[in-house]
DNA sequence: GACAAAAGTTTACGCGGGTAAAGTTTTTGT
DNA sequence: ACAAAAACTTTACCCGCGTAAACTTTTGTC
């Protein structure tokens, strides 16, 4: 709300700004104090200010940030990459990230590799060549070229989140194992026990999502059952109704009830059961739980609403916003990478 | 595939090389050279092109950008800015036309108000001082500072898209009196004519399509019942299951067939309805027929799939973007302010 | 092989602002 | 009121590259 006024006063009879001598010369200050002011209007005096800022309601000059960070070692730009930004997801943790970077003062620019490699690396070369401050990796995961990345991560301060590949000075994410198992375990205990329904990993949250998957099945004694279906690229939901009608047709579910490896997966499948007449949900009378993973912003909407595991995302986006400010404040984590990991919540609603 | 392999040898026993000066030397180029291949690689002759890149291999140096475009009049970056991002069908949006600057040597930068005037106003401060060659912009609508938005469009040449502010030297959209005749034509031929669905609007695409909808039913001789929900902000899934609990638990649906204002609104009426038991589609047996607007990429995997209009989201892009690079080439379209409106396409689906 | 055209080299300056150094003014503290 | 500290002004140089001017070398043609 502050400068969302329009410029009504500053077109007046008055010449143009263009540079920061004209302005400082309209103001009454010298540049190089000028040049202070905006780079931290705190650093000088409060009658040099209120000169300065009488100038700025008058006429609405802006630096030119070419010239700023030509040179500035370090700018105020912080990268943020995700591997899909149609995915509501990351569009949501990107929002995030982006209103805390303003908090702080950084300009946030937003990349996605749109699930595809030379994307993600164009985005990484479009990136480092803005020198930014910082920057907030959502790799592609098994399809980023992990050569590439490394290199970036060693040019730039790197926090890397949801995908954990092994690079830049930290990783956030979510604590796959701990939700998994809080599913596997809610759907044993409330009838039967859950096969999981995958595609091929995209990223190392799927393979150890199924991992966690086997493991706590062995612990609650019963026999870990994985369906796989074959599909590529980022278009899960249509993966997953594909993939479901398949299975249904064939009855080839080991299980009725199915956790999903996300709930975009489990959207489709949803439909795709719909399409072939089961009813779903735990009700008397339904044919099939379906349960998903990531508590999406679509999971609400689904029919019926999916039961899912929610991902912290508050939690991860302030989490990696914190750690990434602290790497450009020079405050190197000691010790080995950290990787810190949320716990995931059980969301029930009516569909398992 | 072009530049994606690794760096292997580029960081072997040679120096680093930070300066045009410095890469000019290594190449045996003379640096004015440099910077003409830099500009445009074909412009200097095979020979020594073949030599700069030869250099370029071994060691990976780009040019400083900001050092770049001090200097250039007008970069090579354009702006995008949508009004809210985490909806799938601006994130497709943004994808075409991210890859069409791609292709033809621009440097896209994307932003989203997400939903917010502040932001919005923000995103245009922010793009503006990166002094972009062009940009796309899908305003806000009633949600936009229209002053700002239009002393943005005087700075930077606009291609104003989606929602049709009067703003920029363009407007690419959708025909919204075509497609919704289309579909309301559809429904009153195959079943009770149909109300409108709608929440308080956002932009003039909510308003024209109102308009069209009445102007459709009174052609053929129905009575036009519009119902608007109540509810504010970019969740529509929300706002339409909210809204639709309420109506059909007040049996206060004027019709058993809904025409929505957009497909994000039906999804969350379809929600609505499932929650509350009632069966949707035009199969017998049903108490409900649904239909949106926009062939949005969820709308495949609602239960049932939903019957919409599909906009026709590669011509928008692609004239939008033709459009505005004819404008950077300084080729002013003649006359008024162009309006280029594309018509939509039913989508029959089971739901209405 | 001569010669004009095309392309490359040298030299030099400018973009807009960061920033250091030295000197001057204003603000503190007592 | 006076000295020390803080802040400001002047001056000057730098960043990394675009680009113009004047000159030299390489091409392509007859």
């Amino acid at each position: 709300m502050d400068g969302s006024h329009g410029n009504e006063g500053k077109l007046g009879a008055t010449r143009k700004i263009r540079t920061m001598e004209e302005f400082a010369e309209a103001s009454g200050i010298s540049r190089p104090t000028v040049s202070k002011y905006f780079h931290d209007p705190a650093s000088v005096r409060a009658t040099t200010r209120s000169k300065i800022e009488a100038a700025l309601e008058k006429y609405d000059y802006q630096p030119n940030i070419f010239a700023i960070n030509q040179n500035r070692k370090l700018t105020k730009t912080i990268g943020i990459l995700v591997p899909f930004l149609a995915d509501p997801f990351f569009a949501e943790i990107v929002r995030n990230i982006e209103q805390s970077c303003i908090k702080a003062g950084f300009w946030p620019i937003v990349f996605s590799a749109h699930g595809s490699q030379s994307a993600e690396n164009n985005a990484l070369a479009t990136l480092r060549s803005l020198r930014p401050a910082g920057a907030l990796l959502a790799p592609l995961g098994r399809g980023s070229d992990l050569d590439a990345v490394r290199h970036f991560a060693e040019e730039v301060p790197t926090v890397v989140f949801d995908s954990n590949v092994n690079v830049g000075e930290a990783f956030v994410g979510s604590n796959n194992f701990q939700s998994v198992d809080l599913m596997v375990d809610y759907l044993c205990r409330s009838g039967e026990p859950p096969c999981f329904f995958e595609m091929p990993p995209v990223n190392p949250n799927a393979n150890k999502r199924r991992e966690a998957y086997i493991q706590s099945m062995e612990r609650l004694g019963h026999e870990p059952k994985v369906v796989q279906v074959a599909g590529s690229g980022w278009e899960f939901e249509q993966i997953g109704l594909e993939g479901g009608m398949h299975l249904i047709s064939e009855r080839a579910l080991p299980s009725d009830t199915v956790l999903c490896s996300n709930d975009r997966l489990a959207v489709g499948l949803i439909a795709a059961a719909c399409q072939k007449g089961l009813r779903i949900g735990h009700a008397p009378g339904c044919a099939l739980r379906i349960a998903g993973h990531d508590d999406h912003p679509w999971s609400r909407f689904t029919c019926p609403p999916l039961t899912t595991v929610s991902q912290d995302y508050t939690s991860i986006t302030e989490r990696s916003v914190e750690i990434l400010f602290d790497l450009i404040r020079g405050e190197k984590p000691k010790g080995d990478r950290p990787e810190i990991l949320f716990d995931g919540k059980l969301i029930l609603r009516a569909s398992a």
